[in-house]
DNA sequence: TTTTTTATGTCAAACGATTGACATATTGAA
DNA sequence: TTCAATATGTCAATCGTTTGACATAAAAAA
């Protein structure tokens, strides 16, 4: 690979100017300019942006931590971070922590010796003296650390409250709720709260049900909503805590002949771009991917540039009324 | 951050001392070694992979380009992609081209920038001649494109011949494919091509549908769907080119009223995780996504290398059969 | 004509690590 | 006692780029 030494030799002139047109400092005449150029083109030099980064101290890199971008809200998380993060010039590495501790924490490692330039945290299986010893521009989605670092959630206990509101309003007399792990202290448990509170409050039955600590582990969802079903088969209404739940528990529902949403009503939560190809299209409490992916990138831009941040970012939800409701 | 400067400092050795401990070279005493730990351990130290990638001209880093992270497909692939470098020491550099030509000749040019040890393409919007020119260790998907460039693939004639088999061995008199745009010379395109020779043979009428070049501008399909429908309201049997275009389809049958697999019989392509999910769940033509994967990345490493590899890829696949046929 | 401005060059340090060549000192074994 | 193995140090180059300090010369403006 030509280095900036081929490109001035070529182009006769020294590397100082060479760096001078490749940084737009100082004076340049256009000939100069020119002959620099296309010695650049002639050799196809591109200038070795470990050396910039190594020289600038900035890598212009990124960190994503999720659990695994084969989830589809994980996936679309990613796809609009990556989005965003190029429109400025960021690149992203990505890191599927399986929620696995020891994973987790090899990758916080990993982005620091690769000095990115800061860290998105979708995954926190770690305590949060870990996290706050990191010392590092970092962003968390739906997890409050600690009274530094920034947060983005959606309105977990807010969606929470349209789902279940939803279902009573609809006139279910037993609703049940499937969650993530709750021992994970993610912001996601202000959904189960609200659920909790609202049938409460209306005095109507409710069952909660929580995966393991493999929340991924899609395998164990099948048996958890059987098994619900099974114990309390009077259940008619559902608000599940994710879409691709939700789409589990209209399969079964399918397979034990319960029809949705005249027998059993479901209200899911992210409104994955799948949901409403969901057979029959999904109700659910939609995060605004998007918003949230641009606000991760934006927030870690700020903490890089030592501007002032918001430190909570809380976006707002919203109910999209589809066919299972 | 500490350099390595520090630590010799705090351990009261040198660099030369420092370095040797950390790339286990030469002669050390324990005692040495553990002083360096020690003050590795106080220093919250790690070493500077940028620096380090500099002088080993080794970044340990994997570009990979896709049309997009957020489609299920893609995003499994990107998940085992990720999965099997981590595990031999590489990190991934994730670029969603969102098929846009600009784009991934940009991501190319940053990836070479940033001397990342090899590109996996599963996104080809260029001509042949850019990517040849590339002289970089790359792999792709789906898409052959010189002698030297190993790719990647399912073994997309024998797919499409599973799948249209099956359609007319279950007694569809009129069959329709919906596929990617065929403009774009991939691999897949050979799923097309059984199809048609195949309802050839068997002297079946069959009627093919391709999306524009925004094959992932997902707001096209249901128009298409629906006019194919329309135009051909006696289809009893269709070949989806992925899971996704498979999903809309049960969608507007089930909105049409056609009963599936009564009325109407789809085969899907893909076996992404939520194929099975559906309702009812997706006969389809399973793809090996995660030996894809890892054969992706060896091929990668071997080349780096300098390993012989093998040029051409190609993965078997399988007929799932669920209830939509 | 003199002064500025513009254009380029020279030189060398810095970013943070690795490494080779060589020197020196302490052990332990022969 | 002598030699070899072990343990560390010194020094400097290298990876590819940026940048500051300073010098010099030509062109443009005063």
């Amino acid at each position: 690979m030509p280095t900036i030494k081929d490109v001035a030799r070529l182009a006769g002139v020294t590397v100082t100017t060479v760096s001078r047109v490749l940084n737009n400092r100082g004076y340049i005449s256009d000939a100069t300019r020119q002959k620099v150029y296309q010695a650049m083109e002639e050799l196809n030099y591109q200038p070795n942006e470990i050396a910039r980064s190594l020289h600038r101290r900035k890598s212009k890199l990124i960190g994503l931590i999720i659990p695994t971008v084969s989830h589809p809200f994980f996936g679309e998380l990613a796809g609009f971070i990556e989005y965003y993060a190029h429109l400025i010039g960021y690149k992203v590495l990505i890191c599927n922590s399986l929620l696995d501790r020891k994973k987790e924490k090899e990758y916080i490692e990993m982005l620091k010796s690769n000095r990115v330039d800061g860290i998105i945290m979708g995954s926190h299986t770690l305590e949060v003296e870990e996290y706050m010893n990191l010392n590092y521009p970092i962003v968390t989605f739906d997890r409050r650390i600690s009274e530094e670092i920034p947060y983005i959630s959606s309105d977990n206990y807010g969606g929470g409250k349209l789902a279940t509101h939803l279902l009573i309003q609809k006139g279910c007399k037993k609703i049940a709720h499937i969650s993530g792990n709750l021992q994970l202290q993610l912001l996601a448990n202000k959904r189960s709260q609200a659920f909790i509170e609202l049938s409460k409050e209306h005095g109507i039955e409710s069952v909660i049900v929580e995966t393991d600590l493999n929340v991924f582990d899609i395998t164990q969802y099948e048996a958890m909503i059987r098994n619900l079903l099974e114990k309390h088969p009077d259940i008619d209404g559902v608000f599940a805590s994710s879409d691709v739940m939700a789409a589990y528990f209209i399969q079964i529902g399918y397979f034990l002949n319960r029809r949705i949403p005249e027998h059993i009503k479901i209200v899911g939560y992210d409104d994955i771009k799948l949901a409403s190809l969901f057979v029959p299209p999904l109700t659910t409490i939609r995060q605004p991917i998007e918003e949230m992916a641009k606000c991760a990138v934006e927030l870690i831009v700020k903490q890089v540039n030592e501007e002032p941040f918001e430190r909570e970012n809380v976006f707002p939800v919203e109910l999209i009324e589809r066919l299972t409701t």
